[in-house]
DNA sequence: AACGGTATGATTTTCGAAAATATGGCCTGG
DNA sequence: CCAGGCCATATTTTCGAAAATCATACCGTT
């Protein structure tokens, strides 16, 4: 049969609604979809194409996520940023993603090696091959994430490794935010190399040190640069 | 005006969905609806009055939660339990809970220390009230609820808070699907108490250490007496 | 002119029908 | 008798119209 007769647009998951989700989730963390931006369904409709029920079904999950606020009887709109706000996920990472690393490291096998080494390995390859800011860069974004995903991939909870991810997106969109009037990239590529060879060396004790520096520092980052974002009212 | 002329059913939220979630999810806690139970749009549209969507939109809700499992194209149904999940959560629990209660006995005022003693207060009365198993009544379940958030509640995190409150509900439904089978409780109000004065007179390391040993303990309990339940094959 | 209440338009929320998809039984060929 | 494909039925998923709710401008009264 024709496969592409009419094509009930599905690009994601199976379901048109998981997809929705997905693709606007990707747009609020890229700052596509600017923080406090009001969602209306009229433009949502348009914009890509989903009945009613079918978008709230997406904003209604992103809510839990953290991703968007749900007003009753008033609509959604994306979720707004704040230092506070910065500050909490900041430490809500340190706190769970060096759980995760000790576990790793202490659990990880051959195969969590072989991960960690070659999701970095990847990222510094495109590093290498455009070295502009990575942030523009679908691609870094997702070798990016797939080196931390990595990293604490062996630590033998499904619950905290999903708590994690959503932090990771949070956190993520404020590094969005402040992409555009941040000077220059630090030396990620550095960190991340230290980073690899704690782990894999399995000293917990440096590799959480580096984690922790590692976040934080980026947060500052973010802090200072997005400055004029965050301290509205 | 008559107040209840055909009252669209609204008792929790202001959203019929809000309030379908609402229902939902005590059920599921409340192992009214039992783990692994499908969730048919047919029942629930009986059971709970609403359409399709707006039944849809509370279960995505959930499964985001972690109290729902969404198997796309092929419905929903209450998360699964199993021993892992249990470890899981409690491991979680543990990380999560120790942290708060550092934050919050640091952080704490006067309105922390009175409502940590007040929702104390309140939940002895209630065991004296009515001395047995204590989770069948619903006015425990609350005051047991509102003391552990007292005790966390000057931490400072609302994002914290969140995750907190949604390991919170999974730790619970284990606890009601032990109960059954459960022989007595044991001295859980010696453990309560105990824990209120180490946090009001500001011991740290002992508070969080009677908060690690009260959350393991539970867990072990429901993993022994639940145990038929868990191990399924 | 200021205030309060009301009508109007905009927007969200809910509904049940219709489309899409999965499930289970049946039939055929080996 | 079993395996594999096909049709019928059950169930989920999606849609756009209709109801409910909110926001705003208007009008009359003080």
């Amino acid at each position: 049969m024709p496969d592409s007769a009419i094509r009930p647009r599905k690009e994601f998951g199976k379901t048109i609604a998981a997809d929705i989700t997905h693709r606007l989730r990707e747009e609020i963390i890229a700052c596509a979809l600017a923080p406090n931006e009001p969602l209306r369904f009229d433009v949502l409709r348009e914009r890509f194409g989903a009945s009613f029920t079918t978008l709230r079904e997406a904003l209604t999950a992103l809510a839990a996520e953290g991703l968007v606020d749900a007003q009753e009887q008033r609509g959604f709109r994306v979720a707004p940023v704040s230092r506070q706000d910065l500050i909490e996920v900041t430490d809500a990472r340190v706190l769970v993603e060096v759980e995760l690393i000790r576990r790793s490291i202490e659990r990880g096998d051959d195969d969590w090696e072989i991960a960690v080494i070659s999701t970095l390995h990847r990222l510094k390859r495109i590093e290498q091959r455009d070295p502009e800011h990575p942030l523009r860069d679908p691609e870094w974004k997702i070798a990016h994430r797939q080196f931390h995903e990595a990293l604490v991939s062996a630590c033998g909870s499904a619950t905290l490794l999903a708590i994690r991810a959503e932090l990771f997106d949070r956190a993520e969109r404020y590094r969005h935010l402040s992409a555009n009037f941040r000077p220059r990239p630090r030396d990620k590529a550095g960190e991340h190399q230290a980073i690899m060879q704690a782990a894999i060396s399995r000293n917990a004790d440096l590799a959480v040190q580096l984690i922790e520096s590692h976040i934080r520092s980026t947060a500052d980052n973010v802090a200072t640069y997005a400055a004029h974002l965050l301290d509205t009212e």
